[in-house]
DNA sequence: CGTTTCAATATGTATATACATAATCGCTAT
DNA sequence: ATAGCGATTATGTATATACATATTGAAACG
């Protein structure tokens, strides 16, 4: 039951004691020799174990209690956490290194553009209390000949002011708003959908077909910025997310 | 430019002082107040300013780093970074409760049972490399009296050995693996497909009509444990993922 | 017997200090 | 000029120490 012999301390790699320390425990955990429950060797202990100050140890159980590993109680010590809510990390990439990735050309072609007060859909989607005014696009992404993806995106002017000058003819509003922007949060919601005339159209596929639509809605402090959604036909698309349950 | 006048110090709530500076920091470059590329105050800067120790500061600076929020560099400063890649937090509910939620009874019905040597197509989808006993189980999970979600799945009895004396029949494989596996890993795939003739039987829905589904791989311990795949008619059902870029 | 009080304990936060390490600036010798 | 060298600087990691705070367990008390 002891996690390093002391003489193994000294043999590792160059890792930190810091994070020494937090992979050991951590492998504990995560192999099931810690069940959920199993209270974890005290500080002083581990102080003791690792043959360093009490700070050190502090830290690295500190982390793994942020991460969600283990719960720390004061006067009782700390314990292996039940399996937490399954949680994954879904990295959303941008569409031309998407389509790049797959070895295919990229190009981009916006399809509308329009300048308009805000209707009440667009403050449902964006969020907003007040009207005001909106920016309202469609662009294409292709990947080579054929569609990829239908972007249908609303940027609230009231916070990018800048947006009405720009006519996106050359620049997907995605790569425009990143880096001029800073966003604090966003939200996505990712359903199948039944491709209707006017998508099945731009997509050059059946109507009806069936398409993964992923919608993004994005604030930076507190103020809506813009809601995008993508359109992608079932066959060129999957999204990929993977987990792992700490963040050492 | 200043963080805060010195008199405000102790204004505030009775945060500590580590995550004071940790919110204030953040609150800075969320706002945009200070941009991509901009230089944080030195260490010893904030270590004057916030009248604390080093030790405090340095705790709060890697933080943000290891949040990805600036990037630190030796000899020149601490850096906002760049908006980051976009990562979503994507909350994988019980379907249990995520049926409870809408205010609809869940019901569970187990369809299949086989034990079998995994095939080919078995090893692909479980990412295991030699032959083994598998079980392979297809459910429905009920909202009311329509069918919410089809779930197929394959449990690796080589990794799950008890698997093999459960009939699955009162509860489902998903919140039993819960609690009885620790999981150290998982992989979700998100796609938009057409409901086959099968799937239409079971989900109660028309050939061909969009579905949503999600699949799933757990390892444990570097182990393959078991591979599910959900198939959601397209109207009962939205992944909602939120994102916050910090975890403060 | 139940309640209150108090001491012990483990974690939480902060300090001052020390030395290691990486990057940069400026000086010097070629 | 420039290649190399060393001093300087900011961060990285660790230590010993101190006191705060929440919680538990046991002793003291009504």
């Amino acid at each position: 039951m002891s996690l390093v012999e002391p003489d193994d301390i000294d043999g590792g790699e160059s890792l930190s004691l810091h994070q020494r320390i937090l992979s050991d425990i951590r492998e504990k955990i995560l192999s099931g020799a810690w069940a959920p429950g199993h209270r974890i060797p005290f500080e002083h202990e581990l102080t003791a174990r690792y043959n360093c100050s009490r700070m050190t140890v502090n830290k690295a159980l500190s982390q793994l209690a942020k991460a969600g590993l283990i719960e720390r109680r004061r006067r009782s010590g700390s314990f292996v956490r039940q399996p937490q809510s399954q949680a994954a990390v879904l990295e959303l990439h941008d569409i031309r290194i998407e389509v790049e990735a797959l070895g295919l050309p990229y190009r981009y072609e916006r399809l509308e553009r329009l300048k308009r007060r805000s209707s009440a859909e667009d403050r449902g989607l964006l969020g907003l209390s007040a009207s005001g005014p909106v920016l309202a696009l469609e662009s294409l992404h292709f990947a080579g000949e054929r569609p990829f993806a239908l972007e249908q995106r609303l940027i609230n002017l009231s916070a990018v002011s800048e947006a009405a000058d720009e006519d996106f003819l050359d620049i997907a509003p995605g790569p425009w708003l990143i880096g001029r922007v800073p966003w604090s949060e966003a939200e996505h919601r990712i359903r199948a959908m039944a491709a209707d005339e006017t998508i099945a159209d731009a997509l050059d596929i059946d109507a009806g077909a069936p398409c993964l639509v992923v919608e993004r809605r994005t604030w930076s402090a507190e103020h809506p910025v813009t809601h995008v959604r993508f359109i992608y036909p079932a066959e060129s698309h999957t999204l990929v997310a993977r987990f792992t349950p700490s963040q050492g």
